[in-house]
DNA sequence: TAAAAGATGATAACGATTCTCATTTGACAC
DNA sequence: GTGTCAAATGAGAATCGTTATCATCTTTTA
């Protein structure tokens, strides 16, 4: 934990920005709920308990930054809000997402799995990728 | 164009809604735009242009209704509007987008591609599919 | 023709996110 | 240390996409 902190801040100071207590304070949540999918509302929340005085804005500005370099990502399952996931360190790709259509679970599959098709989207469509957003939803194994 | 329209015409009555002209003016520009991935908004400006009088509401409450029939597929590519995007007819899964951080064109591709992925998903995290989202973000082949 | 149900348009309300701006903080020069 | 200046913050206003409300209009049914 300590020293993915010491990551983070190394990755900010190397783009000269600072990692203020605000920053660290909503990095640690990140980290605490690393399988969760929070909003920033929840992320909100939960920075609070551990530091009262900080404000909304400063949440969502610190989503922006640490998306920004990478060290979240951003994503969207369609309910209006957006959710923020942590990477894995060192990951090459995006990890995918099983959405469940009856209890709203999130699970995560880390595995690549899309190395063949991206081969083919790359050859067949000329289309350079950089990045790939894969969810499936449907019925995740608890409530079969 | 017409035999669509009809089709659609047939899938409203099966569950006793009505096609009414404001309803068939909204389909028919997404027919006419079919390959674009419009907004509502956007919805909205082209079908005022052949009935003025339509409200923004209407074109909302239409959009959403043929989402629920399944005609069009509401999208979000992470650029915080909804996107609406016409079904092909009879396909059996929902296509694949390219988009392209350069220009943000969205490209779209009509093969399935994720057969075999969706069998390790399903066979290995014992979650049955319903439907899936893939869109890669790349730079397209107009701007290499 | 009357009554009921369904759809519409205008606009208000809402919720998530971003912007504004006065204030505070932190890093560095002296 | 003290002063300076850019960066960061917090509070709340503003924005923007979307949804809800409600009176009106249309269509269907009796």
């Amino acid at each position: 934990m300590e020293q993915r902190i010491e990551r983070i801040k190394k990755q900010l100071h190397s783009q000269s920005y600072k990692l203020t207590p605000q920053r660290e304070a909503t990095v640690r949540v990140l980290l605490e709920h690393e399988d969760d999918h929070l909003s920033a509302e929840d992320v909100y929340m939960l920075v609070k308990e551990k530091y009262p005085e900080i404000g909304l804005a400063t949440v969502y500005r610190t989503l922006e930054l640490l998306t920004e370099l990478k060290v979240v990502d951003k994503i969207n399952f369609g309910d209006g809000v957006s959710r923020y996931d942590l990477r894995q360190e060192g990951a090459a790709h995006f990890h995918h997402h099983l959405v469940c259509i009856e209890c709203g679970s999130v699970d995560e599959i880390q595995e690549d799995l899309l190395e063949d098709v991206e081969k083919v989207v790359e050859d067949r469509w000329n289309f350079e990728i950089k990045d790939h957003r894969l969810t499936f939803h449907g019925i995740c194994h608890r409530c079969k």
